[in-house]
DNA sequence: CCGTTTTAGGTAGTATGCTAATGAACAGCA
DNA sequence: TGCTGTTCATTAGCATACTACCTAAAACGG
């Protein structure tokens, strides 16, 4: 094989690519209208409802700029509701709507299904494995990332 | 933690933005404008001279779309020379120029350096556990991708 | 209370990564 | 030869993902 093939920045770049193949076909299939990113931001405000955006790209380590457009677009599809909060005129106070919370409730089960089918190469044992180093990674590289994860109540 | 934390899909894309950020902020330091994926090109086009655009796409497993702006933007850069084929005028014939080639041989060794930077959250053994893994992810997924690898000379 | 700094969200611009559709050209076959 | 189907590349459009910069508003220090 060539240079680049066996880089691990390819590697993942390519395993990326395929799972978010994996997720479009699945939600295509149901006729769910979710992108991976949106499922992941319904999913954390479902968790967090009332959190501002910040808040938001914080918790699942999406870029500040990126979530706005996002939310823009699951609020035109009636999932999500933004007004201005209440104690802070900057942010902007998320909740899911009622479609979106029946949207996620779908989509759920669907989601956690299809993460054994990104896995499907591997076998039970090396998908936990494969688990446990990429968590690993995830965890240690964090503040590598320009959006680095940042969990709630820090204290 | 939460529902999505623990779900492959969204590891894969935090090791994904990990990877590049590491990629980039090593470019930016050493002033060596270039991305990822047009470091990718530029690799791939330094071992197979004079393919065309939708061979360089299968090589590194670009969608075929994405490989134009690509093209565009490394020849606009100087780096790739593109022609009309003279055995198939739909064709366009790629090649590195020497800057792009002389660029190439400036990165090369940093991009393999980092690359280790990417897996520094592991150790050695974790690292080669990890790259197998992720190799039979990405060997065994290939075709679920919308854009998977083609190696030429399918015979 | 006032001035500085920080933070939330936004715009503009660039680069990937995809779908759908189109035009041009090639390949195969009756 | 001519018809059909395929392939190469492009365009338009949409969705992430980032930088740099901006405004408004909150937080902090004296």
């Amino acid at each position: 094989m060539s240079l680049i093939h066996a880089m691990p920045g390819h590697l993942i770049r390519r395993l990326n690519q395929i799972a978010v193949s994996i997720f479009q076909e699945r939600m295509d299939a149901l006729g769910i209208d979710l992108t991976p990113v949106q499922f992941g931001a319904l999913a954390a405000l479902s968790e967090n409802p009332g959190i501002d955006q910040a808040t938001l790209a914080g918790l699942i380590a999406y870029d500040r700029v990126t979530i706005g457009g996002v939310v823009d677009r699951l609020q035109a599809k009636g999932l999500v509701a933004r007004a201005i909060s209440t104690t802070d005129r900057r942010a902007r106070v998320l909740a899911l709507t009622d479609a979106g919370a029946a949207l996620l409730a779908r989509a759920l089960p669907e989601v956690r299904a299809l993460q054994n089918d990104i896995l499907s190469g591997l076998t039970e044992a090396e998908s936990a494995t494969f688990l446990t180093l990429a968590t690993k990674l995830a965890t240690t590289g964090n503040d590598r990332s320009r959006a680095p994860m940042k969990l709630r109540d820090p204290g």
